[in-house]
DNA sequence: CTGTGTGCAAAGGGTTTGCAAGTAC
DNA sequence: GTACTTGCAAACCCTTTGCACACAG
């Protein structure tokens, strides 16, 4: 497992301890978490401390985010960083009943082809539905 | 082009005048539209009665929503109404210069396989990136 | 008279910004 | 001292809700 430290030392971001939280609660997370999943916890570091941590690292390609339609975008750890790019493409698949966001990290994003013209930045693919713990 | 008083009387929805409004902006647009690209399309029309018109049109399946990233959700016609339930299955792609979410309905979303026990309700694909208008 | 539909104002949630105090070099 | 980091409060955007009036059957 990459250290966290110099993860973001690599990308150009001062590691203050703020920040060392936050990238390790997404390291830490199962799944992709919300700004107030992690103000959650962390309970001492103020919501507007974290969503500036959180634009730092998307800027620095650090985490992305995605939105699961859950209502609040949702971020994760970018471990592909310095790899192959399309190592984060990858499915989600959202709960309906639970709320949560998982990350199918096995399951690339089956790619289509555009129509010329178009430039591809990112690709977000979730599924919504209900998952195995909530279906009786 | 299905009449949508029609579509409105079909889905079991009384299609009163502001109804009408709202059904014919998603027809007559382009592109998807979130709640406040149809207030100001309909000037006169309060936005807590949009929002409860697409609310009532969501639930008879007259419109699907979606989240294309841009901060609002998306709408537009269930064109596939009473058709193969797949065909509202498609891509959209989402500028990230000019806003605008385009509506690729040719390009039908890629399955993937699921592992067991997951039920899936609804596939959201996305493509961000910059559009053909807006690449110089 | 009773249902339903609508507009206005206000509340709600999620996120970001302004500003001032604190910290590191 | 200078630049960066953080917390608090307030603002912001988008959407929904409460309530009262209007209208149709």
């Amino acid at each position: 497992m990459k250290e966290i430290e110099s993860l973001l030392k690599d990308s150009g971001v001062t590691p203050t301890p703020v920040r060392m939280l936050v990238a390790r609660s997404l390291r830490d997370s199962v799944s992709p978490l919300s700004l107030s999943d992690i103000e959650a916890i962390l309970e001492s570091v103020d919501k507007s401390t974290i969503s500036r941590t959180l634009a730092i690292f998307r800027e620095h390609h650090i985490v992305h985010s995605f939105n699961d339609g859950s209502g609040s975008v949702k971020y994760e750890l970018c471990w592909s960083y310095g790899q192959d790019e399309d190592n984060d493409r990858h499915v989600h698949f959202h709960c309906e009943h639970c709320g949560k966001t998982l990350c199918l990290s096995t399951l690339k994003i089956p790619e289509v082809k555009l129509p010329a013209g178009f430039h591809i930045n990112s690709i977000n693919y979730v599924i919504s539905g209900i998952c195995p713990d909530c279906f009786q």
